[in-house]
DNA sequence: ACATTGACCTGAGAGC
DNA sequence: TGCTCTCAGGTCAATG
């Protein structure tokens, strides 16, 4: 669940709680599952007596960066997300992490399913490299031309060729679904099949998908009429035409999408039907 | 080198 | 009621 909009929205939630406290008190748990190269020892006295003075992300990692210099790594896996608190008779079930402030307020690392992983790195440049992760969705530097080069030479479809985490990262299940959708790809097309028009399309689509879905807050009652993803699940139609939506296995996961507005399977398509696929306009002020 | 599949983990819900 | 099965989904090791 928490993909780059998710970890985006969580970044600015610690950025605005749990900037510039000392961090009194740590405790682990289930630190053998959910540590990952560092020992429940090191990690707690990295952060005790330091203060996190910056947080960045990079595709569905958190970086909490503390004032010697370390930096505390999250991954939120499928069910993980962090809680600012006060009363402890408050923590919310499943903390697999949680530290407490000087100001008497809590942080808690929270994951149900424990698929996320906590670790430590002095070097999130280099902890991105050694996890051999491509470039952020959202990255500026990630223009068209980029883009492309990271799908040229690519035989897999186009759905897992977006979940591909080093090809570009921040994208899952969901995301890549409405991309596909916005775009007006099928997801099984393979990406070495796609014209010029639909690569266009597909990068337009990711980052304006990614981009809204910020926006909104990552709630889908919020996102565009036109959106999918509120309409995952049994009996769900599309928002363009009313078809029932189709679900199927698509590189091990479960991808729904329009039959109509996402033909394909034979070489590149075009979506001339389709005018105003992938390019409604800005929705809502504020 | 690249693509695909299954295991990991927990809880909810379906079916018998 | 209680059991078993399936599903959710990010990532990585194993397999093709």
């Amino acid at each position: 669940m928490p993909e780059l909009p998710d970890v985006e929205i969580f970044r600015r939630y610690l950025n605005a709680t749990s900037l510039h406290q000392e961090i009194e008190r740590v405790e682990i748990r289930r630190s053998r599952q959910m540590l990952e190269g560092v020992s429940a020892r090191t990690l707690r006295t990295r952060l005790e007596g330091h203060a996190f003075d910056a947080v960045r992300r990079h595709g569905k990692y958190v970086f909490a960066g503390l004032d010697g210099g370390d930096w505390l790594v999250l991954h939120f896996g499928m069910t993980g997300y962090p809680a600012y608190f006060r009363d402890i008779g408050r923590e919310p079930p499943h903390a697999r992490l949680l530290m407490g402030f000087a100001n008497g307020f809590h942080l808690a690392y929270v994951s149900q399913r424990m698929f996320g992983t906590i670790s430590m790195t002095d070097d999130v440049e280099g902890f991105v490299t050694a996890k051999r992760l491509g470039p952020d969705a959202l990255a500026p530097d990630l223009d068209l031309d980029a883009f492309r080069g990271r799908l040229s030479g690519r035989r897999a479809t186009a759905k897992s060729a977006l979940l591909n985490q080093r090809i570009i990262a921040g994208i899952g299940n969901i995301y890549s679904d409405e991309i596909l959708f916005q775009a007006g790809v099928h997801p099984s097309l393979r990406i070495d099949r796609l014209d010029e028009e639909a690569v266009r399309r597909l990068f337009h689509s990711m980052k304006r998908v990614l981009n809204t879905a910020i926006e909104k807050r990552v709630d889908p009652d919020r996102f565009p009429r036109t959106y999918i993803a509120p309409r995952r699940g049994p009996g769900g139609r599309c928002p363009k035409c009313g078809r029932e939506l189709i679900r199927e296995r698509i590189a091990g996961r479960s991808a729904y999408y329009c039959p109509h507005h996402q033909k394909g399977r034979r070489g590149a398509m075009t979506v001339r039907d389709c005018g105003s696929l992938g390019s409604q306009p800005p929705q809502g002020a504020a």
